[in-house]
DNA sequence: AAATATACGGAAAGGTGTTCCGGAAAACAA
DNA sequence: TTGTTTTCCGGAACACCTTTCCGTATATTT
């Protein structure tokens, strides 16, 4: 049996390429949506595809290492939302910052609701991140009797989620309103 | 220069052959949803590889005719249903019934949506089938004042078959419950 | 400078989708 | 029935990706 062996600190170069590599797939998840093939990725950060794998095993950690700032700064968002608009609004209005987050990248609605083995791990965490900060906004506003229905946050962040799929021959401004119809259906008007 | 070829009659082995694919694959897709393996329909339907691709040879051909029979008796139910109830009701009576088409069906609800090149036909050619019957009952809802929305037909279908993609950990009824909101906010209380 | 853990690159292995073609079989003609 | 033509079949071959693996290179520590 082996203790943890004699600890060193990360080599510099593996952070770099670790950065380098979250750069890259960055831009490529953008154009070419999450399933890009790895070695667009890796000839883009100037690496071979072993140190992607072994930075990130599964494709999920790479697309969770991409989106991990904005969900953060999203996560922010709904807290100061909480406490500063009414609670209807900060509801839209939190509603359209995730449109943004979501909407905008092409291909991360996708694997926000991937059944895809690969990809399983991300709609949960980023969900476990988001999940609170919604579900105060959602209490909020039912305790002023702004919300008809009974759903939960996780009800809310999964239809918005899957509203913001991309739809062929169809700009972002078409999941808007189709999220406009579903929020709605959410508050009493 | 060729002109069309002596014509004949298509050989009845290929006839059977179509027939057995398609059998397969609708068992096969109802399992492991659209994107399963091509070799474990065609172990299934006792055919080569070669002998379904000749005769669907994109992916998008082979879930629309799996799927031929069951969207034609959607689309009729929209008919009856527009003359037979309430528009408001008449909608979302369709909208169990497309329901029950989609989200019934393991990846069916991501075939409908997908981007990828081999599927996307099919979003179209069902809602080329689809949409006029909705569209009907859409604007007999609106005439009566129980439609609240803009949203023309392709924006309610689109939007239903979204929100009718699996969700990890959770059955059928939690898509019910997204589907509700959304009719919620498409018909005026 | 030497020693050692750490990390790199890209070749190899494994899998899946799609094409292709020699041979088999059905349809037709005589 | 027998021969000829056309269609169709099966699965090997090809192409493309993902993921693993390991000999080599390099950063860090002593």
């Amino acid at each position: 049996m082996t203790t943890t062996g004699p600890s060193r600190r990360q080599r510099s170069d593996a952070q770099q390429n670790a950065i380098a590599v979250v750069k890259a797939a960055k831009e490529v998840f953008a154009r070419g949506g999450v399933d890009a093939p790895a070695k667009e990725i890796t000839d883009l950060a100037g690496v071979g595809v072993g140190t992607m794998y072994r930075h990130f095993p599964r494709r999920s950690d790479l697309v969770a290492a991409v989106m991990a700032n904005e969900i953060d700064a999203c996560a922010d968002a709904a807290q100061a939302l909480a406490t500063a608009a009414k609670p209807g609004e900060a509801l839209t209005q939190w509603a359209e910052l995730y449109f943004d987050l979501v909407a905008t990248k092409r291909g991360l609605a996708a694997a926000l609701t991937s059944d895809d083995p690969g990809l399983q791990e991300i709609g949960p965490s980023v969900r476990d991140r988001l999940e609170p900060a919604l579900q105060s906004l959602l209490d909020a506003a039912r305790r002023t009797g702004a919300i008809h229905s009974e759903l939960e946050a996780k009800g809310v962040i999964t239809a918005l989620a899957l509203l913001c799929h991309p739809v062929p021959d169809e700009g972002v401004d078409f999941n808007r309103r189709l999220i406009a119809v579903f929020l709605n259906g959410l508050l009493v008007p």
